[in-house]
DNA sequence: CACGATGGTTTCAAATTAAAACTATTCGAG
DNA sequence: CTCGAATAGTTTTAATTTGAAACCATCGTG
């Protein structure tokens, strides 16, 4: 997934030991990349990986502290603590100062980081419809004002209509057109 | 991203060389980790990695043969294989035949798979909110009977109110409750 | 029947991940 | 003031995964 990794000076690449070094130090050379990117990889790109969205999830739930996530996700230190600095080094989660008096930060979703709720509740109920045995009990998503479930996504197109994927294409930027959801 | 790996016999794990296989075995071990996964951590470990999206994204584009798929995603052909082999295994691709009357087999998406679009989309809004420049040009998601882009995800509550992550919370199986989305 | 196209698998070096050990800071108790 | 526990990381090292290239197999064609 980081083919441009490889590209990089590698005395330069050995040099930052840290995901945000690397990150950082190809930021530069990414560019160009990135601008080939589609409006899907790019994002995939930036949230870094499975542990990142999970953090992400975590941090919706309320956890604030490099403590509590280790604790909720059972990974490694090192582990969260490269992905906590990507997502920051994304702008995703940014840090403040404290909350109670602890001497320490804690991390926080930022705007940015707050648009990944449809895609958590697209992946949530995706989970539902194919993951779990009908009578298997699992968590639900529900209004806080009145507890009941809330809808499932639904994409809409300018009239109202509810599409699925065969109900659209793509269109590229300069007018030329393709199908599907590229 | 897996521990259940790791408590495996190492000498069953090295025989097992392709990721289908590896996930064949741990299956059996792997029940009693599943049934603690979260309606978020079960799906993204069936998907498996970026990688395995990008084929998705592309299947929805129409894409279906291996080559195909090699070619638009620029991957290494083994890392291809695994994927697609993983993305069989777990029900989101399935092989059909042919089509054309090549001796080949095609991959297409299951309904499983297509149970996916929503995800997409999803990240893909996220995406053009976020990665693109205000006046930079991007693919856009469109009605194809009409040309119109599609709305944006909307999360409702039974009562038709959107909703965001704020407005929400998970309520636990058995009566219990907690908050965020978990 | 040689040959290119397609669809993979194997091999092996390089990169990443994970576990454990280690460091550093703060706070409270004695 | 000092000891020790709690929090938040970093470093080290081995295990695992990845990726590029080479290799292999099958089909259709000239």
């Amino acid at each position: 997934m980081q083919p441009i990794y490889r590209a990089l000076d590698r005395a330069v690449f050995r040099a930052a030991s840290t995901m945000k070094s690397v990150r950082q130090i190809t930021m530069a050379k990414r560019v160009s990349h990135r601008d080939s990117m589609c409006g899907v990889a790019r994002p995939l790109d930036a949230i870094g990986d499975w542990w990142s969205l999970l953090i992400v999830r975590d941090a919706f739930d309320g956890l604030r502290r490099f403590g509590e996530f280790q604790k909720s996700l059972g990974l490694a230190k090192n582990i969260l603590s490269a992905r906590l600095r990507n997502l920051l080094a994304h702008g995703i989660m940014e840090t403040v100062p404290a909350a109670d008096g602890s001497p320490y930060q804690e991390y926080v979703l930022t705007e940015k980081g707050r648009g990944l709720f449809p895609l958590l509740v697209a992946l949530r109920q995706w989970g539902e419809d194919f993951f779990f045995e009908p009578d298997e009990a699992h968590v639900l998503l529900v209004d806080r004002k009145n507890g009941l479930p809330v809808r499932r996504l639904e994409l809409r197109a300018q009239d109202g209509r509810v599409v699925g994927a065969e109900d659209t294409m793509v269109r590229l930027p300069q007018a030329s057109a393709g199908k599907g959801i590229a």
